[in-house]
DNA sequence: CGGGCCTTTGATAACATTCAAGCTTCGTGG
DNA sequence: CCACGAAGCTTGAATGTTATCAAAGGCCCG
């Protein structure tokens, strides 16, 4: 939680996906005025469940996850936060989820009382708060999906697809040729992720892998020869991909 | 798909806690200006998934249910929509997703474009929604536990507490003595929303049954003696309970 | 070199699915 | 009014996918 020098918003990667994306320069600076930055190393909580949340703000740089546990200790990962993705609600001051840092993890963050009064005053905010909330939305159905009806082998390759097309999408990388995918996720927050055990995951990853369908160069970087086929091992409609 | 006669706003069973839940006597006269009414039956479809969607609204009587389909027929429910609940999604024209009515249901409807406009020009339609995604999105997540790592037994007594609450919540029934549920659901739409089939639905229900923790009237209607010993069975913290 | 962490692989077991049959309930028509 | 058929539900037996238990292999770092 490394406090850190002050980004000029107006440079930031995230500015057009943010919370902020559809703000103008004067918004901008009122925002700007209020931010402040904190930075984890991977590995650490950023938020536990049931602890008051007195911040809001947005990653950065970096991936965190979002998950619950059950009384016996289960885990379900319920939301993996990429750049750009928003923590925290208005309205409430409890976490219901626990957040934590998968890799070095940077968030440009508001305290909550401020930003709720700025999201009163400044509807490309609120504007862009109930799009990016609708898209999660979307995201958290696609998963109930995954979690409900696929197979292990299925989940994997709805993970990688949804990570690359994530990826895809924020890099503006014409997708030619091989697919170098940098997943830095362990076993384990993969299986917390799909609902399996790391056994099931390790083994459906390994046998994708025999095929070639995908192809391991380190532990956490995957190879993807052919995306299409890869779309192909997730189940879903053709035409969705 | 009957047309019916026009209610008062005021009248309205949902007018608190609906998208128009904060609106003023002035608001609430725009916007019975452009609503109306949809009846369905029961088993009928609402939205077919790809197709455009002109209208938004609110389900105003009875209980619909959103899933999504892989391509060999798999079916995952990802939404139930209970009175109050929104329908659509301003930004978008094309339905993600199946929506069908469980039992008789009556939607309250605007025209999409419209309803846009006035969005736009309402904030507290706008923060209302914003709201009730917010929510949507909570019980998305909830949901993801329950289909990412409960046991059969356990998605059961999680289904019927999350709807108990719900209609608790509505009521305002004081839970005294036996809860009785009225739950129009089959055991196929049960199973959509659970991740499982309909036989280990009907197995787990006559369990709990035979132990006591419920009782079955009638097929669709289901008691609950003791909601705290159900809410025992979720295998949800007993806190969040 | 040793220890810890993460990962892989194997053997076994459990839970839910699949396949199959029979039972209610309910609406329709003889 | 009863008979019939369809739809929904229940129950049983067998199968299969994933979890669990167990052990060993890489990799990083002190």
């Amino acid at each position: 939680m490394t406090p850190r020098l002050n980004l000029r918003c107006a440079d930031c990667g995230i500015r057009h996906r943010a919370v902020c994306a559809r703000c103008d320069e004067t918004e901008l600076a009122r925002l700007e005025e209020v931010k402040f930055y904190r930075s984890y190393e991977a590995g650490q909580k950023i938020v536990w469940a049931g602890d008051e949340l007195s911040f809001v703000g947005s990653v950065v740089s970096g991936i965190a996850t979002m998950s619950q546990t059950l009384e016996d200790g289960r885990v379900q990962m319920v939301g993996l936060l990429l750049p750009s993705d928003f923590i925290g609600r208005p309205g409430r001051d409890i976490a219901p989820y626990d957040v934590a840092a998968a890799s070095d993890v940077t968030l440009c963050c508001f305290r909550r009382a401020p930003f709720e009064r700025l999201l009163a005053e400044m509807p490309h905010v609120a504007g862009r708060l109930l799009e990016m909330t609708l898209d999660e939305l979307d995201a958290a159905r696609e998963w109930m999906m995954v979690l409900g009806r696929k197979t292990a082998r299925e989940r994997i390759a709805s993970l990688l697809v949804s990570v690359a097309r994530r990826e895809a999408s924020f890099d503006m990388v014409p997708r030619s040729g091989d697919l170098r995918l940098d997943l830095p996720l362990t076993r384990e927050a993969m299986s917390e992720y799909l609902g399996l055990t790391i056994e099931t995951v390790s083994r459906q990853i390994s046998q994708l892998g025999r095929e070639g369908v995908i192809a391991l160069d380190d532990r956490r970087r995957i190879l993807i020869p052919d995306l299409d086929r890869l779309k192909r091992e997730t189940g879903d409609d053709a035409i969705m991909a």
